[in-house]
DNA sequence: AAGCGATCTGACCAAATGGTCAAACCAAAT
DNA sequence: ATTTGGTTTGACCATTTGGTCAGATCGCTT
């Protein structure tokens, strides 16, 4: 079987299994069993269960890092971007939610938080962003950092938490998907209405 | 040794352990030594793993339950029952974040729903709460479950994923500490311009 | 077809884990 | 002082776990 091929069917799994048990949890028969192959064969693959998680951690991030950077102070449509990255970023916790690297950054901060470092230097484009929307009058003087925050919040939650969600509204799974369905639009306008004067 | 003094000391280990590691990651021997008793005295204490965690999963929803039911329909103050709420919910979480919670309920929903559903059939207070308010014109006429998700979502993720919000806001420890002592009245009037009409 | 390097496997191992048990401990009642 | 009941402990066990290894298998080149 092709070495690259073999690859990617134990990312997918490992993250489903990591996703579901968290690092500790997270059986190496299991994920093997889930990719098809033995656990011998995904020994070979990735020497150890730390390597194989980190792979999965980094794939992750680098889906997430170019997405939460991409605000654009080119123009006055403060609106619509936001209308954008809310669909986004929902969209890419819909396939798989924060839940696991939560886990895992609060389980052991320091194997992790060397590789958040790197970008502790680097400006923050969202509050950079909403500092230009302010001085051109557009939007609410008010601390950007609780924006950022409650809209990383409103996109993160409901992906990492949906069992009880559903459980506080007394909806069974059906009537949870359909309602999440349209959320991101109602969180889209809740941050205009966050945002705007 | 007292007995219920033991059991609490078992208990509170149990919960941070719990918190940290999952259920299975938590080692009971671990658990035992936080308490400062032997394993084989916690297995008195709880004949095993499955029937301590139980336990704290019941302790923990039965701090929360009688808080997101208290909506009280008598006074039209409501901007001051919201602040109220957020403020008592955000220290609750601050002592002890959902994301175990979360975690096993996505992990094994089968044992953790029946737990659930016995609410199921309850009416959702908040709900009924927002309704009464629509009625009255005090608020605005939108869906209330998309109210009562974000303020969930506003409320639990900041406690949830501090690492990983801290990190996004290049905030140091410290730095969030402080963030987040001012950053429930900041939910609160951000949940208030989302429900004014 | 023969050789070769990459890939895969079953069998195996040392360490760790949840749980048990007989015996020890201890405070209160007799 | 002795008994009694609840509580605690170290030693122990069966099972599970991450990881290793020698050898089998596969695909490709010569």
């Amino acid at each position: 079987m092709d070495a690259s091929e073999t690859e990617q069917r134990i990312l997918r799994a490992a993250l489903t299994v990591f996703e579901r048990d968290g690092f500790l949890g997270a059986r190496m028969q299991v994920i093997a069993d889930e990719a098809g192959i033995s656990k011998a064969a995904l020994h070979y693959h990735f020497r150890n269960k730390e390597k194989l998680f980190d792979r999965i951690f980094d794939d992750y991030t680098a889906r997430i890092i170019p997405l939460v950077g991409s605000w654009d102070d080119g123009t006055d449509d403060w609106r619509g971007q936001v209308r954008r990255f809310v669909k986004e970023l929902m969209h890419l916790f819909s396939e798989s939610s924060l839940l696991f690297m939560a886990q895992e950054l609060h389980r052991d901060p320091k194997k992790l938080e060397p590789r958040m470092q790197q970008r502790r230097k680097a400006p923050n484009r969202f509050v950079d962003w909403y500092g230009h929307l302010r001085s051109k009058g557009l939007v609410r003087n008010t601390d950007p950092h609780a924006v950022l925050t409650a809209m990383q919040s409103l996109c993160a939650y409901p992906s990492m938490n949906p069992r009880m969600l559903a459980g506080a509204m007394r909806m069974n799974k059906q009537e949870y998907g359909r309602f999440m369905a349209s959320y991101p639009d109602h969180v889209a306008d809740m941050l205009i209405r966050i945002m705007e004067k």
